[in-house]
DNA sequence: CGGGCGAAGATTGTATAAAGTTTCGCCTGT
DNA sequence: ACAGGCGAAACTTTATACAATCTTCGCCCG
């Protein structure tokens, strides 16, 4: 039979060595400890990981199909600079998909996904608590795509990666104030909607909670020379 | 200084080896030409274009990211098959993002992007006309795709690329009657609506005209297995 | 003293070869 | 005759070597 050394049919994030350092770096970029414009390369990359530059250049070919990263001819690949009009177009694609999102999830209500809900919101709080901004930044991330998993829409899922990936380099870059995270308060609250099954305030909250992160950040129009410049002195 | 020997951000398809690969792929699948589960080898398609097994393995990446190509570890890549599930998921998912495109499309009217309408439409009935499937297949999501481009916006963009390519695919495996193409004058009241600047109006066609190509379809549920073995024995 | 040219070094792009896995045919044993 | 297992062939995966390109630094000329 053909199913003898089976395996599952697609592991969830396979744990194959691409994986690995694909995962590995975009947890450094979602942390914010690889900033925008840095350069990756590929024997650096190679070296950290123990691997050769195939599989590097395979996860950082994925990571720019994801948006992350930049890859320039000739010239390697380097975390990406998101410009003030990409991350207004991110936002208003969020602004469209993720309360249709928080939509299907309610159709998914079980006490397991309350739990996993739950459990996630603790986490959210003791990070912030701690003053852990890293983890601050995974976590409010995690949020939105562990909603997007519980709605069961593959596809979706897929595009809200993407965008969360780049709300967190957008974050980075345009923010006004420190603030930590955001609204960990508005994340209980989307939560206690799902679990009133209440659709239309889930909806909102949702709404009004990407709304309110936009708001935090500041994009100016004829920024991107500007900003490029600042970041290399600071640097 | 920095911006010596900068040439363009990003060439519109860049007109490398790999990317001439996956456009021959892509349209090879997109017209019906490769049909769903054929195992694409990498020296068969490198003996085709010329190239190495190097370059033939970046572009099937590429296409197994756009969800046009599955990759099994150690087996190869194929044709993707899409289940009915996969197939709702698709059009729901078209459903949402196309209105607002169409609607962003509406702020970017000109005289330029009305010609390039308006010669699509012809091209189109064109093919109709002559009979042409394939060419009838491609030109059906290449309107879709142009309307997204005169939107501006890179996200929706890059989403609907892949959202039109595994509708192709969909299309292919679910239709009822050998319908040639989804309506050609839907497009035709589509390009009406934006020429008039009517959003309600251009808003509401694509979505009747989104859910008139899914009614033509035939989503059974427990077909996936089915399928897979009529299809196998029928080759 | 500033600017441009040029060669050396480094890095990426591509091809080829080695290693591991799956698959299919064939052979043996019952 | 048939089930089960062994083995070879084909393919994918990974690593390494080679070629092309860009960057950098030094030097020369104006």
């Amino acid at each position: 039979m053909a199913a003898k050394t089976r395996q599952k049919p697609d592991a969830p994030d396979a744990s194959d060595r691409v994986s690995r350092i694909r995962e590995g770096v975009t947890a450094a970029i979602l942390e914010h400890r690889l900033l925008p414009g840095t350069k990756l390369g590929e024997d650096e990359i190679g070296e950290i990981y123990g691997a050769s530059r195939t599989l590097v250049r395979t996860a950082l070919q994925q990571l720019a199909h994801e948006g992350i990263v930049n890859i320039e001819k000739n010239r390697g690949a380097f975390v990406a600079r998101p410009t003030p009009a990409d991350a207004r177009e991110v936002f208003e694609a969020r602004r469209l998909i993720e309360p249709t999102i928080v939509d299907h999830a309610i159709d998914a209500v079980s006490p397991t996904w309350l739990d996993r809900l739950g459990q996630h919101l603790a986490e959210e709080r003791e990070a912030e608590l701690r003053g852990d901004a890293r983890a601050s930044v995974r976590l409010s991330g995690e949020f939105h795509r562990l909603v997007a998993e519980m709605s069961g829409h593959s596809i979706y899922l897929g595009f809200l990666k993407e965008l969360i990936a780049r709300s967190s380099l957008i974050i980075l870059l345009y923010r006004r104030h420190d603030t930590p995270a955001c609204g960990t308060d508005h994340h209980a609250g989307i939560v206690t909607a799902i679990r009133k099954r209440d659709r239309e305030v889930a909806r909102a909250q949702m709404l009004s909670h990407l709304n309110e992160i936009e708001a935090e950040l500041f994009l100016k129009d004829p920024a991107a020379d500007e900003l490029r410049l600042a970041d290399v002195l600071g640097a």
